[in-house]
DNA sequence: TACATTATGTACCGGTCATTATGGAAATCA
DNA sequence: TGATTTCCATAATGACCGGTACATAATGTA
C-alpha cells in the first residue's frame, strides 16, 4: 500500500518530489514549532497546495512525525554516533561539540527541534507534545545505559550517580538548544561548552 | 490615573478581586503558554467575563505582562536573592536548590514561566517572545556582573571565563526547568542537581 | 430624584485555523 | 481512443481565535 516503489506507477505521476517538500516542511516546523507552523506556512514552503500535501502526508500530525523522522536521521545521527566513543568524557564530548557544530551551521535553523515542541501548548498539541517526549525519553535512556557500562568497564567512578549524571548532561542539552534558539552567539556557545567540558566530572 | 487606592470609586465598583484574578492568569499562562492559553481559558480560570477582562487589564498581551511581573515577583525572588551569596560557589548553589524547590512545590505549575515563552511559535507572540528573552537576559546580565565581581574578590580563578560559566550555569537553570515541565521526578531532578553541585569548577 | 461614571453580561464581529468536497486538467493504462 | 487514476486549484465547512457594541445594573455626586 504505502511502498509503491516497486509497482509501476498507474496513473498521473506525482509533480513535487516528497523528499524535498518533506525537507522544506521540517525547515518550517523547526523554525515555528506545531502549532506556530499553520497550514499557510507550510504549503507555501512545501510548493505544493493543500490538497497535495493531504493526500501525500495525510494530515497535519502525520506530516510533522515524518519530519521529526528525517529531523532525527539526519540532524541528530551526531547523537547515536555519540555513544560509540570509548570512553563517557568522550561521549559528553562528542554530545556538546556536535550540539555546537550543529548550531554553528549557518544554513538550518537554530534550537532543537525537539526542544521547541516539548514544551507546553495548546491542548491541540497534547499528543506531538507526548510522541516528542517519548523520543528524547529514548535518547535518554540510551544514555543512561551507556554510562552505566562506563561504570562496569571502570571508566566511571564506582559512586557514580548514573541518573544524576544523565539528567545533568542532558540539562546541558536542552540548555545549549534553547539559548541557541534564543540568539546566544556563537562564541559564547563555545564557551559555554568549553566550561561543560572543564567541569565533567571524569577523564 | 492608575493608584485610585487613595480616591472613592466613582462608579459601580468591582466585582472580582484584580490580585486573586491575576494570580488564576498567571497558572493558566504557566501552564499553557501565552499562545496556548486562549481567551475561553483565562476567563474562566479567572471568573470573569471577557469585557472585564479587558477593562480591568487592556487585552491579552497587557495581561500577559502583568501575569509576568508577578510572576517575577513572587516565584523568581530566589534568584535576586542568590546573588548576594558571599560566594560564586555559593550562588550557584542557592540558584539550583532554589530552583528545585520551586519545582517541588506542589501546588505550583512545572516548568518555568520564561522558558516556556521564549521558545519559537506563531508570528503574533513575536513581541512575547521578545519581552520574555529581554527579561530573560537582564537576569543574565546580573549573573555576569556577579561573577565578575566573584572573580576580582579572588573568589574564581583568573582566568575563569566568566561568560562561559554564566551561559552554562543558565543552560542547567534552564534545562531544569524544560524537565521539571516535562514530568521528570523530583528525585531525577534533585540527583541532576547534586551532580551539578559536585562538578561546580570552585570552592 | 436626576445624572455621570463605571462594571457587567450577552451576543456578536471579522479573521484564521485544519480539513475536505468539488471539478477540471493531465498523464498513464488497455 | 477510451477508461482510469491522480493530479491541482478553488472554495466551502465548522470551530475557534482575540477583541467589542450594546444595553443594563450599581455606585457616586448634586
Amino acid at each position: 500500500m504505502e511502498i509503491t516503489a516497486c509497482h509501476v506507477a498507474k496513473g498521473r505521476p506525482r509533480e513535487f518530489d516528497t523528499d524535498s517538500a518533506l525537507t522544506a516542511a521540517l525547515r518550517v516546523f523547526w523554525t515555528k514549532g506545531y502549532e506556530g507552523a499553520s497550514l499557510s506556512d507550510l504549503t507555501e514552503a512545501m510548493g505544493i497546495t493543500r490538497p497535495s500535501l493531504y493526500a501525500a502526508f495525510g494530515n497535519k500530525e502525520a506530516l510533522f512525525k515524518k519530519t521529526l523522522d528525517l529531523y532525527q536521521r539526519e540532524k541528530l545521527d551526531y547523537m547515536g554516533k555519540a555513544l560509540d566513543a570509548p570512553t563517557a568524557r568522550g561521549v559528553a564530548e562528542r554530545l556538546l561539540t556536535g550540539a555546537l557544530e550543529m548550531q554553528m551551521s549557518s544554513c538550518d535553523p537554530k534550537g532543537c527541534m525537539g526542544v521547541i515542541n516539548s514544551v507546553a501548548c495548546g491542548t491541540e498539541a497534547e499528543s506531538i507534545r507526548a510522541e516528542v517526549l517519548q523520543r528524547g525519553a529514548l535518547v535518554k535512556q540510551g544514555l543512561i545505559d551507556r554510562f552505566e557500562r562506563a561504570k562496569t568497564e571502570g571508566d566511571l567512578p564506582g559512586d557514580t550517580d548514573v541518573i544524576g549524571l544523565t539528567a545533568y548532561l542532558t540539562a546541558l542539552l536542552q540548555g545549549i538548544a534553547l539559548q541557541a534558539g534564543s540568539g546566544t552567539s556563537c562564541t559564547d556557545l563555545k564557551a559555554l561548552i568549553d566550561t561543560s567540558l572543564s567541569c565533567w566530572p571524569s577523564k
